[in-house]
DNA sequence: GTACTTACGCCTTTCTACGACAAAAGTAGA
DNA sequence: TCTACTTTTGTCGTAGAAAGGCGTAAGTAC
């Protein structure tokens, strides 16, 4: 050195502030990576003096604990970081076509009440939606002091607008077209402030799998197999929602098996005529043993009935023969089978195999797992759960938490 | 002060930086969003210090120019910041089976110099890779005074880790396994530095319709056709890779049509062996008309074979059926053929279109187009450029290179 | 009991980012 | 042609955030 009579060795700005923001941090200790103000402080690369700013700042506006725990590891004992699972809860409502589950989740994803509603087959969103939120609003009485509601999650058998949180259709519900569900929700006047995501139960599934078998793998694809078909997609590590939100209508791509049959999207040679839950019901009505429900199937098959497990494996071999070519496609590591039909898991996964394996590229099966949902019955609730805490928990939902609570506190209790 | 007794409403810092670096502003500029200081202040959010600081930094750096451009918009007329396409420039090298494209590029994209090596079919790395790294050397060597070469993007007919850059396998070419694609490349002192970035052939396809067609859809199928089939998907504006960057393996999807026929992956009734380019010339071949090559059977089609063309379009029509089905499930905005094959456009997408249309619900095709490669045959090279720009200028990369310089000034210029 | 390790609070220094002031360089209209 | 207005840009002083040193707390290893 010494020089100098170039400018550029004057003084430089940094420039460069790739620093973590608090809702960074946040996330870290959400995931579990981090569980100490040291831990954040190697994972970030910050100062202490910034991490300790930003925790104290998330812990003021309640959403991480310090507690005293942490083992030493050979030193001082750090002061436990974590989520502070209290700080509100999220509702979650997944609506099927004849039954409505919705449950109440702490911030960690834990469930703390849920219930369930029955209601006619492809009923309007007016019988639904008013229920199921009074439904959530006594849920959430009965758990008095668990913190505001931050969001809520809501899932439909149909096409979706997530953008604008609008059902766009519904092949197996009347009047559900082109209806805003915001409307429904702030109908409770505790529910009035909470955004509202809005997923199709296929993809909702997907993301519930985001707390299960997503840890694991980072690409998965995920079956909802119920009285519809649907397909979820994980694509390193993100749910792959596609153009418009309705990619995955698995159901209704045509195989040769199913030419003329009608569908009820309106076409012909749909898989679902043939590998569709509604379809397997109709088929066992036409021989006679009439049952209400996909879900009866599968109970009979649990119990031995021949036909019935003939059947769900049959549906299970067609729809292994459209997983093939999705799976050539996106070379997963495992395919996870849910909905209603997945609970004679054994039956239906043996069927799926049989054909996938034969469907398939060597090189993409190969170490290929077919798993059962993680969550499953449960799984769209968890699912819609899952996809509210992703986005009201995001860094950059947290850090407008934090401007917002500098001017003044709203949503949550400063510490109270 | 007098207080103390509650330190929480001390001075609260404010714990949310979320400016953007320099290598953030420096992608507005590259990507064209921004064209002077003004416009990225706008859409930054950041300070005119700020913006200004960081514009000098990255001028200095050489990684822009300001000039004296810009059209007043009423009042004094802005100082133009754009990317300095002659910082640097990027190789390109796609491997073929029995021909190797080389290019060098700037840093705007451009091509600045290209070359064509022929090799013998299904030629192993040695023979092929030398050569190609010695003509981009004599490239760069003509192209004096074009910077320094910042990064290489290779494609490769076959499985690659990306991560790793080594070819995992070839179907189409012998002695590919676990080639590690570095060595050769570093055996040019001048390319020694440089990173290298390995895709499979349908893979970069797909990147290089993130310089055409994504540019207006953010979701896409990206179909190569040549010897042999693939697929790349991209999918909300990025490109899936898979796991194992093994996504997009259409060609060995089983088809009913192909029972029992021998594919050269090894197993059989794979859709190449009906639809593949290397299975078209076969069969033109047991008819007594040799080629040698799909795009001798492509030229063919072109002056009005009637059978060449019967050829291609039911090879279109057999790739549709399939592509329904990854139609259905991802539900693009656009189909873009690519490849050899789609040099005959017209007859392969009319293929295509049959029983695309006839295969996926209304909802995925209503408003779906088949559009050819943007880029033509030229398309290799240009995603082997777009795939090593995008990573060479990626905001994070070039704050990395701002900090490097700030030390010792190494790889770009200061100013010179 | 002593030495060592690890965690963390407080303080000072450094440096970034912001906003105000002021000048430059155009356009629009009298 | 000249003047008022708009937009862009450079410079300066100040507030505030991040870093790092120092000292202390609280464990482990021997």
């Amino acid at each position: 050195m010494g020089d100098g009579s170039r400018k550029s060795t004057a003084k430089r700005p940094r420039v460069t502030p790739v620093s973590l923001s608090a809702g960074d941090l946040f996330d870290l200790v959400r995931t579990g990576a981090a569980g100490s103000r040291s831990d954040l402080r190697r994972l970030s690369g910050l100062s202490r003096t910034a991490v300790t700013a930003r925790v104290a700042a998330l812990s003021e506006a309640g959403l991480v604990v310090l507690g005293e725990d942490r083992p030493s590891t050979g030193g001082r004992p750090a002061t436990g970081v974590m989520l502070n699972a209290e700080a509100g809860v999220v509702l979650a409502a997944a609506v099927g076509r004849s039954r409505t589950q919705v449950a109440v989740f702490d911030l960690a994803g834990r469930e703390l009440a849920a219930a369930s509603l029955d209601h006619a087959h492809g009923s309007g969103p007016e019988e639904v939606l008013p229920p199921a939120v009074r439904r959530l609003a006594e849920l959430c009485a009965d758990l008095s002091g668990s913190g505001p509601v931050l969001g809520v999650g809501v899932s439909l058998p149909g096409t979706v607008d997530p953008a604008r949180g609008v059902s766009i259709d519904s092949p197996v519900m009347g009047g559900w077209d082109e209806v805003a569900l915001a409307p429904y929700v702030a109908a409770v006047e505790a529910f009035a402030e909470a955004p509202i995501f809005v997923g199709n139960d296929a993809d909702v599934l997907a993301r519930s799998e985001r707390m299960g078998h997503a840890q694991e793998f980072s690409d998965l694809l995920v079956v909802k197999a119920s009285t519809g078909l649907g397909l979820g997609i994980i694509a390193e590590g993100r749910v792959v929602s596609g153009h418009r939100g309705a990619a995955g209508e698995i159901g209704h791509t045509k195989v040769d098996d199913a030419a003329g049959l009608p569908c009820r999207c309106g076409d012909t040679g749909c898989l679902e005529t043939v590998a569709g839950g509604w379809a397997l019901v109709a088929r066992l009505e036409e021989e006679g043993r009439p049952v209400d429900h996909v879900r009866d199937l599968v109970a009979r098959a649990l119990t031995g009935d021949a036909e019935a497990k003939h059947l769900l494996r049959e549906s299970g071999r067609r729809l292994g023969d459209v997983l093939g070519v999705a799976i050539n496609l996106l070379n997963p590591e495992a395919v996870v089978l849910g909905g209603d039909m997945a609970g004679a898991f054994d039956v239906y996964a043996a069927g799926v195999r049989e054909s996938v394996y034969a469907r398939s590229s060597a090189l993409a099966t190969s170490g290929l797992q077919v798993l059962p949902a993680t969550f499953g019955d449960r799984a769209g609730v968890v699912g819609c759960a899952a996809m509210a805490l992703d986005q009201v928990l995001r860094p950059s939902a947290i850090d407008a938490r934090l401007v917002q609570e500098k001017v003044g506190p709203v949503g949550l209790e400063p510490t109270t």
